[in-house]
DNA sequence: ACAATAAGACCGACTGGTCGGTCTTATTGT
DNA sequence: ACAATAAGACCGACCAGTCGGTCTTATTGT
């Protein structure tokens, strides 16, 4: 890939973040990428296109966040922690990748009614994260470690909600230590989910 | 108040929280409310001033559909839940009044960054919400009816931040089971955290 | 080695159209 | 008659996107 293009793709990434993708005109995107009509044209057929590359982007880097560190830890309640952590600790507070928060909810928010097929896009990965939640819960209580009479799905749609919340008043207030009480007190709530035999 | 102001009061109400609030065009404000530049001019100096009036009409529906007979209870905790279950049943399913869901939400998302003197005024009734919950959920423990070694602050951003997911959410999948889910795991929460002693 | 050729990265004036807002004019109610 | 209300022509700024053209770089033929 061109630096360029890399280049066009970064800064949109964090024009996108702060302004949305619908408030941020072309020639911000030129000014900032040090470019000119011509030289986005050649790289991308249109701004919804940039919109796509975005996305993409925006997910890698979203993995490389919040799932650091996950495949070396077996128990699954100890992952949802630990990817809880990475959350807390590592994507919200990127301010070089994400400097007006996280870009999904802008998206979500403000193509959900304007621009369906885009926003479509953007909620697969909400479904995916709950899905990845529900798994870990479910492998969680097969394996003993959370409480048998647990409804998963119930805790899954809780854990995302309060993490959506977080998200979206951290942008709102950005307050490290409110942040920081809300993503605990779900490790708390977790923690409150174990079977009372077990101690660990 | 005259007709038409209303109308245009009402009509931006729906169409901003489909929309948000730079999103909707003034021809489609003066389209939705049969009338003209001029009529429109007539009652507002910019749209400006007409997104604090459509604001304040947000709050009052807001107040009318989520303190619904609050005052009829005396115990916080019930207090609480009542007002969950108007939030829940109540508020959000207001098609008529927020076809695009909560406009308090679209309204800080997009204009956090854009329109910052803007988002301070919405930003206003979020702290006034976890004002009204942190005082809730402080009168509880003063009465017993929560458990003495609860970090009341903590619960605010955690009952917050779920309901502030919540909606978000709803605004994506649309789906009243999980909307139903999310509240009503906050609920069970509350009702974790009474005193053991005490069964009601 | 070196000139001829081709590829494509990049530039910026320009297009049709929409934005929020102003102002003159016409209509209405009393 | 006169004020309140509404209509819509009009303004400059800006929107995403197009297009003719330049300039750099790589490939080719000899």
């Amino acid at each position: 890939m061109s630096n360029l293009k890399a280049k066009i793709i970064h800064e949109s990434l964090r024009l996108f973040s702060l302004k949305g993708f619908l408030s941020t005109s072309m020639s911000q995107i030129l000014e900032a990428s040090g470019t000119s009509k011509g030289g986005f044209y050649n790289h991308f057929k249109s701004k919804e296109e940039l919109f796509f590359q975005v996305l993409d982007e925006a997910r890698n880097i979203w993995r490389e966040k919040n799932l650091s560190g996950l495949d070396e830890i077996d128990n699954p309640i100890e992952k949802i922690k630990r990817f809880l952590e990475n959350f807390r600790d590592l994507y919200l507070k990127d301010a070089e990748n994400f400097p007006g928060g996280c870009i999904f909810i802008t998206f979500s928010v403000e193509l959900s009614d304007l621009r369906p097929h885009l926003s479509r896009e953007v909620n697969k990965g909400f479904i995916g994260l709950k899905h990845l939640l529900k798994r870990l819960l479910d492998a969680a209580k097969e394996s003993g470690g959370l409480s048998d009479d647990v409804d998963t799905r119930a805790i899954t749609e809780m854990l995302f909600a309060g993490m959506l919340g977080a998200t979206v008043m951290y942008g709102v207030d950005k307050s490290d230590a409110n942040l920081d009480r809300s993503i605990n007190t779900l490790i708390d709530y977790l923690d409150k989910m174990k079977p009372l035999k077990e101690v660990s």
